[in-house]
DNA sequence: ATTCATCTATCGAACGTTCGTCCGATATTG
DNA sequence: CAATATCGGACGAACGTTCGATAGATGAAT
């Protein structure tokens, strides 16, 4: 397959799964609005969901490239095209605004995973899909991803502690799915929660080196490819072991 | 081997590593003086290294802690028991501060695993030696590896692509030995550069989760030798390339 | 041995700037 | 006209940075 007809491919892989996952900017947003209604004092869902949208998507963009701490409100105005007043109507401090984009962003990325993991039977498709969903996920959603894990020490101790939790929630998603496969002879033996925290990490590579990837000429579908060999021939049961099941 | 004795076996190679590369926070500090030291009004040696070490201790510990841009000068000068005044005779300006650190790290990383990779012939062995002397020299200098790792946007657009380059080097000798593996038919035929990006990207979760693998009771030199298994096995010859050699 | 002048390392108050935040005024809408 | 959404100037706090003062060490002269 030449190259040009691969990244069309890969492409139409991604297409696929935004629409199926269902996960989107304004949709994320609208999730914000509807559980921190309190903090926002626009009426409108209309207009307070449009805004929100254009202040979290500013607030990523501009923390993703110098930090949240060095992102001026200032900043953050300019961008949006609000003024700094007009901010204070979507959240109640900085810090509040940094907390609701780490706990929206956590919840959805946990629960899209796991819709798209239970949708399949065998340990082998379910990690499978586990690696191709985060890939996916984290492409559509990088610098959603990207701020999760940069900023998280931003948050309150409590808040902190809840994102730790969250991400090891994530791995052990992948570890459960190791066992499984271990139990049925499909995976071999080895310690499931290190083989978890592996993959996680080569995972996590692809949107915190986004550039790097990109200049190779990496796609989100075949980098996930990748990560499944890689996950295939770490886990493959040795020959022995092979036949004496 | 009882836990208790494989963790005191852990700590010993360590030891011996760290003597026998000969890296520590002094060492790199009086290699920061070497070089900016007209950026550095103190005169005496002695006294300079030790508040400079003071320093950059501190600045690593604060800025991993709440990132560099959220650390003031006032923190600084309070954790190093200088005044204001007093810091400002150890570099010009906090940009200065953060670029020095990013500098000799870099440097001195780069220097110790190519050393350390050329001790040895082979590519199994380079390639063991190189992940290991990455997993105990992060060990080692980790609050340092944090830092070049998170604080690397804070940078002047210059020395960012300078980092950047750096990395990709250190990527690279993992490429290369992987490459010389392939060609003596010891590793299969797949994307070296691909492959050594997924080492680097497991290497790199050692020192960036340090928290989770400490409490999972993991020791440098056993994760070491988890990702040469990694290796290993990604990158062993299929059993049909085997007869065919 | 003591004095005094010089140099060195450090100090901390002060400066101008920028920060997050607030609030009375203004524009828009139904 | 009332309600809503947005504006932008103003405030005190905190920031990075500077600089004249100071304490201690050093060395030459008495």
């Amino acid at each position: 397959m030449v190259p040009a007809v691969a990244n069309r491919r890969a492409a139409d892989e991604l297409r696929v799964f935004r629409r199926d996952a269902g996960v989107s900017m304004t949709e994320l947003c609208r999730a914000i609005y509807a559980e921190h209604g309190d903090s926002v004092s626009v009426q409108n869902e209309t207009i307070a969901v449009a805004n929100l949208a254009r202040i979290v998507d500013a607030t990523l963009a501009i923390a993703n490239r110098k930090g949240f701490a060095a992102m001026s409100l200032r900043d953050l105005a300019r961008r949006t095209g609000l003024s700094l007043g007009g901010l204070y109507a979507y959240f109640q401090s900085k810090d509040e605004l940094v907390a609701v984009i780490q706990r929206q962003g956590q919840r959805q990325i946990e629960q899209v995973l796991r819709r798209q993991v239970d949708q399949h039977v065998t340990a082998r498709a379910r990690l499978d899909e586990a690696i191709r969903a985060h890939v996916l996920l984290s492409e559509i959603l990088r610098p959603w991803f990207v701020f999760l894990y940069m900023e998280a020490r931003h948050l309150g101790q409590a808040e902190r502690r809840q994102a730790v939790a969250m991400e090891e929630a994530t791995e052990e998603i992948f570890a459960a799915i190791i066992r499984e496969g271990q139990a049925d002879g499909s995976f071999r033996d080895t310690d499931a929660l290190a083989a978890a925290a592996m993959l996680k990490a080569v995972l996590q590579d692809w949107y915190l080196k986004h550039g790097k990837h990109g200049r190779r000429g990496q796609t989100a579908a075949g980098y996930a490819r990748a990560v499944q060999e890689l996950a295939t021939r770490y886990l493959a049961p040795t020959p022995m072991e092979e036949i004496t099941v």
